[in-house]
DNA sequence: GTCTTTTGTTGGCAGTCTGCCAATAGTAGG
DNA sequence: CCTACTATTGGCAGACTGCCAACAAAAGAC
């Protein structure tokens, strides 16, 4: 530790907040919520603990934040419009989901762990958003309506398909990726050309 | 309160048993983990606190049996295998997972609620369990191989997808119940007959 | 029917954690 | 160099959890 010596640091808000927002997504990856304190983030993040309720309210505020962010990322950037025929749309599509997990942005992957039960409704809401965000790429990729909202709905549903193969290729490794592309083009090519419009 | 004047009730440990966790389904169903306490279990089942820990450990071991029993609970009951050809039984698959939800077992479906961030390894074993059931109940009503460990991940995956439209259907009312089980259906049907196939 | 044993049940103690806030100390501006 | 600003700290009060010894309601012994 080259900079235990100083005993105070004054940082600016910004990096203030990443700081402590890094140490706590660690942990909240580690353990389920109730198992981590603000104790041990703030240790972890090398700042006093009452520096967590200054930047975020309370610990729930901070873990929220740290949802926000896990599930947002992957959703943020933006991708072009493929082209060519609804097979091949569909291919990009699938490769896109594909893509916005590999391992190095593992974190996304533990963003869908179940709690076990009982809606948090907060909670809920984020993970929403981020996956209907999803959804709207995806539907415009095959070259849907976005605003259909019956079509978006079967699109979210096809999402969770999406994620359950995800898991199934890169955590448990029961599928190849071979065999997780083609799980999922076969489903969404089959659900754009005999679901949606049946909507 | 016809009972009320009874200081202490003395009724046998399976009793007791389930009247605590009845009461600690319906408070874990209602808010997150963190934000339910022994004391107010307790105060709703109507007994002293200390008898949780008598009785279940800790508050943590408690609510895993919440979780295991409200995971479980749907796959219990045993289901004819259907017969005819492969339309048939997929349609027969889906009707059962749509049935095994319905209105008047709406606990199932709270029952995989995310929490955010971090996999919780204990729940996430027990929704595995259950989810694994369940698939390997559709893969032998649509004919497929419930040993092959590549199928029962396919199904595995299609569950996700199962559950994802019921709650699109249930919950947030975007989809009927034809349309959800049309979406099934069709997905179901693509996925044995040009997935299972190519794994 | 009374006494004894068993064990289901309770209440409180000690330790931990969280939210809050006044005091402290880096840092920029005059 | 000094002052004002604010990022940062440490500790206090309240709440919650796990644990355990004491209590009492049934069941069994005689």
């Amino acid at each position: 530790m080259t900079v235990s010596t100083a005993r105070r640091q004054r940082l600016s808000p910004d990096e203030r907040r990443e700081q402590i927002l890094l140490a706590a997504e660690r942990l909240f990856a580690e353990r389920p919520y109730a198992e981590v304190s603000t104790t041990g983030i703030a240790r972890a993040a090398g700042v006093a603990r009452g520096l967590l309720n200054h930047y975020f309210g309370d610990k729930r505020a901070l873990y929220l934040e740290v949802v926000r962010r896990a599930a947002l990322l992957p959703t943020l950037e933006d991708v072009p419009l493929p082209t060519g025929d609804l097979a091949e749309r569909v291919d990009v599509a699938v490769r896109w989901f594909l893509g916005s997990i590999t391992p190095e942005r593992a974190t996304y992957l533990t963003v869908r762990a179940a709690e076990g039960v009982g809606e948090d409704a907060e909670v809920r809401a984020i993970l929403d958003q981020a996956h209907d965000l999803a959804a709207g790429r995806v539907l415009e990729m095959v070259g849907g309506d976005p605003q259909d909202a019956a079509a978006r709905a079967a699109i979210r549903a096809f999402g969770e398909l999406a994620r359950g193969t995800i898991r199934e290729w890169s955590r448990d490794q029961n599928l190849t990726r071979e065999q997780a592309h083609l799980l999922l083009r076969e489903s969404l090519l089959v659900i754009v050309r005999k679901v949606l419009p049946g909507l």
